[in-house]
DNA sequence: AATTAGCACTCGATGTCTTGGAGTGCTAAG
DNA sequence: CTTAGCACTCCAAGACATCGAGTGCTAATT
């Protein structure tokens, strides 16, 4: 499986050039471009050699190599150095990002999605940070006029959820505040994924020895929290995908941008590798999803003081820039896991 | 300007055929398809003549006709009659907006908006409410901990905004109380538009005198004003407009949807039939933006109390079926009203 | 033994030509 | 006024030729 010097040479030179024009790649463009040395019949050996070996193939017999899966793999795990941003690119994200202040996470967010895609070019797409796995920190309820209330709940990672209910007309304010603060007692540092509708049960019941009225409140409690299992996704640059030579046909244009609909396909797809801790590269059928094995999808956790929120990625073909846009995303979220703890 | 019966049937029967077919259509269809009981040659004549007049156009010379936008806006206001919903429509518009209960108006509008899409299966968008045409209700600040504070801003129309404090050290909650109490009666009644900076700045003068400290509550409150000067718009089904032949080309589709990636234009467009208390379509150069001069859009709005609150839309090549695509959405926006106006 | 020049061959891309058919406009007859 | 008939137009689709980039193989060279 292993390479030889002149072996790896070409294949990065093929690697390289196909990723900048997008066109199969002859012999003799490697022989002059890449100053290997070497005249194009004994690159044209190699090459045949290397499409022998699966890294190289041939859409037809009279065209040059493109790199398969597997040479991409090859590229991305031996060859590719580290790339480097320029200072403009740099510029642009710590600017886009680092003086963001004080404001909802959800915010900071949806902003770096837009980061991330006009830098690369590419279709980006990041997971909200996950309600389910912050921990409760307190819950409130605001009474509004004598019939109804607004219901407040906040957590750790700086989720606020509210929700306007009906109060119960029999629960007198105190009674109230005695519910809530002994909610909020029993409740406090609990992930919202631990407060399970048998938790919840169970302090019903303890509560309604005391007090016999409230079955409102919990439902409101049960109700906010049923309430998205799961994250939003959110998206940027969706119509760079289409500036692509590959995604030149309606139908294939059609099939990916259906994929971007459906919320919770894409959430799936960003989950999986939620708990690596390192920028991920999934290319072509490493892919689960059928729809996207045509797709590199390169993705990274961002934190808040080391716990991992959720996961940032850009999409695109297979032929991808992929060095320099794992620089892109290594930088940004970098700053955002800055931003987000300095917000705390 | 007006056109004797035989021309109506005839322009109608090109404007229904072309909306089925999306094909040009010849004066043997015409003749055959519509029993107009006349002869292919008679219809030429007829079609030549309503050529002439604007309301038909031709390809090329040995093709048959197609509407001109002329040809869409006579058949819009005098030729097509009201179109019918099938019970199953009927029924699926009802039963996913009837049933919603006590949700935030944002989730009802986001969830409309994707209805839309799915039965019409064209590109769908609605404009969120106005936050800044609602009126004010109430704010509260709910205290979290010694450093930071939770304001709770309620307007009419259910909008709930809140952000996270700084709060001033040197303000005790009994001053803090006062100065909440204080500004909802000022500002109780008043649309958010009202509440301008100069306002608040008198409001802050005003204070000023009284109580010595309260630079970050202000702060808050024009913050939380500041922003979204505009609504949010909700888009649903963009790939549907991918479907259409007349998007077949990757460039057009590349403009369509890099349109809808703003947000801002989508709201403008949204914004200017907004007073119109009817459905209004708007067909091809009708329509001011140019990206959208090749497609219609049929908008209209929608009421909580008779008050109008936004705008619901679909958006299509000029080839759409008018009569039943209206149809859905003056029921759309029957439902939705009701929907809104029994939550409060 | 490794490298390279040389050459025949392959195959898609591109351009030209032909053919067929749908539809028109005009004319003359009903 | 209507219609049958016919010549004409023009696009779409297929057939065919041409071009050139690139290959694989062989034989000569180092």
């Amino acid at each position: 499986m292993e390479l030889n010097e002149r072996k790896k040479r070409i294949l990065y030179a093929v690697v390289a050039n196909h990723i900048q024009t997008a066109e199969p790649v002859g012999s003799r463009t490697v022989a002059r471009a890449y100053r290997i040395g070497l005249s194009s019949a004994t690159i044209r050996n190699e090459m045949a050699d290397l499409e022998e070996m699966g890294y190289l193939e041939q859409p037809h017999t009279s065209a040059g190599r493109i790199p398969s899966q597997k040479g991409y793999r090859y590229y991305v795990d031996n060859l590719m150095g580290d790339g480097q941003l320029t200072e403009e690119e740099e510029l642009s994200i710590s600017r886009s990002l680092g003086l963001e202040k004080m404001r909802e996470i959800e915010q900071i967010i949806a902003n770096a999605v837009k980061v991330l895609s006009s830098v690369t070019n590419q279709t980006s797409l990041i997971m909200g940070p996950q309600f389910q796995k912050s921990t409760f920190q307190q819950m409130r309820i605001l009474p509004l006029d004598d019939r109804r209330g607004l219901v407040v709940l906040i957590t750790d990672s700086g989720f606020i959820k509210n929700k306007v209910i009906e109060l119960d007309q029999s629960l007198s304010p105190a009674e109230l505040h005695q519910v809530v603060t002994y909610l909020n007692q029993k409740l406090y540092g609990l992930t919202i994924d631990q407060v399970t509708t048998s938790l919840i049960n169970e302090l019903k019941r303890d509560l309604f020895r005391r007090l016999e009225i409230l079955e409102q409140a919990f439902i409101l409690l049960e109700e906010s929290l049923r309430e998205e299992r799961q994250a939003r996704v959110f998206l940027g640059g969706t119509t760079h995908i289409l500036t692509q030579p590959e995604f030149k046909s309606v139908q294939k244009v059609h099939q990916m941008l259906s994929l971007f609909e459906q919320e919770a396909l894409l959430f799936e797809i960003l989950e999986q590798d939620l708990a690596k801790d390192d920028i991920v590269v999934r290319i072509g059928t490493e892919n689960k999803y059928e729809d996207i094995q045509e797709c590199t999808l390169i993705t990274a956790a961002y934190k808040i003081d080391r716990r991992i929120l959720g996961s940032v990625g850009v999409i695109g073909p297979t032929r991808m820039d992929y060095q320099w846009v794992i620089a892109v995303l290594r930088r940004l979220v970098d700053q955002l896991n800055q931003t987000l703890s300095s917000n705390r």
